[in-house]
DNA sequence: ACAAACTAACTATCTGGTTAGTTATAACCT
DNA sequence: AGGTTATAACTAACCAGATAGTTAGTTTGT
């Protein structure tokens, strides 16, 4: 046979390609076919739908967030810096979060916000044990480390706001963004 | 005459609804000269074309933002605090820049530039004066507090990360933010 | 009468999705 | 081994609706 797996593998890849640089309102199916190197019709006998196209690229590359970052309450900083270096290393599946929070606004799949409520669950721990610091609610907390950590990234609303080159050596941005979690989790002098 | 900067407004509005829901690509030009009570041709008329009516919105909105917060390297908890009440207020804008950032990748404007160039050159000479702690370069400070302030709008690539019951009792969250800003440059004990 | 403000109808092109058909491969039969 | 067949893998051509942008003309105030 001529390799389907291989075929759906590539439609994969071009599709992450494409929707990653112009959403799925802009992406253009027929290019997605051109860069796989397949005919179109391909494209929906395996995957149905444009949307349904995206929604699966997204996911399966989302599999790998939850695969590669095990969450640590316990070391947040060091959290915050695995998801730091992979979003430098992952600018295309930074762009595709993005466009799916903007153009699925409703779609909040159960697994992410399972996966949110977990870790909220494991911050509140961490507080009530000592382990880190009440200064902040397990809310704030989350968020703060999520943004800060992904700030650097096509995704940041700011666009270019940071230096361009900054990313470039992120090494320092990554000892300063460790530094920040520690401070925000820390305990200070004014703790009962 | 049948007021011609009424209708510019009008349509300028319609615009602002419709990129803010769909971006540039998933924008429908029928649909605003619709939401605008005109006729299609009038948008073509006035702006020339769909992208060039996207800037315009974009940048007429951008203003706002330069007028009404001044940045202010003296206190940042309170500059990050009123961010973020305008980030809440305008949740539009906050989409409109993150389409912006996802679809017009090359384009930066130079004002834009310009802005970051002074805060950042305004942040060194608050740390050369001591105002603020020199824990972190002021290239890291900028964006850590722009993308914390503005971490719970629709721009946050991980989407309803956060309780979307959170925006809507804002205040909490605004103390938090201006508490880990004040921490972020406040002087540690380890200070030279 | 004149020009600015506005409109209805049109067009060329694009685009997601479909149809109808072809080719390669493996299993089966003799 | 050679021929037959069923089927999975794949393709070219097509279609209907949508869409950015245009044209040619009408209304309205002065």
């Amino acid at each position: 046979m001529r390799n389907s797996e291989a075929s759906k593998e590539r439609i994969l890849e071009a599709a992450m390609a494409e929707f990653s640089a112009y959403g799925i309102a802009g992406a253009r199916v027929d290019r997605i076919a051109k860069a796989a190197g397949c005919n179109k019709n391909l494209i929906y006998i395996y995957f149905e739908s444009k949307e349904k196209l995206f929604t699966t690229v997204l996911e399966k590359n989302l599999v790998r967030v939850y695969q590669e970052l095990a969450f640590a309450s316990q070391d947040l900083a060091s959290y915050a810096g695995r998801l730091f270096d992979f979003a430098i290393a992952n600018p295309d599946l930074m762009r595709l979060l993005a466009w799916s929070n903007l153009e699925q606004a409703a779609t909040s799949s159960n697994e992410r916000v399972t996966s949110r409520d977990a870790k909220i669950a494991e911050l509140q721990k961490a507080q009530e044990t000592g382990q880190i610091a009440e200064t902040f609610t397990p809310d704030f907390l989350l968020t703060a480390i999520m943004t800060l950590a992904t700030g650097w990234t096509a995704a940041n609303p700011f666009g270019l706001l940071h230096d361009p080159q900054a990313t470039k050596h992120p090494a320092a941005l990554r000892k300063d963004l460790e530094k920040a979690v520690r401070l925000l989790t820390a305990h200070t002098s004014e703790d009962s």
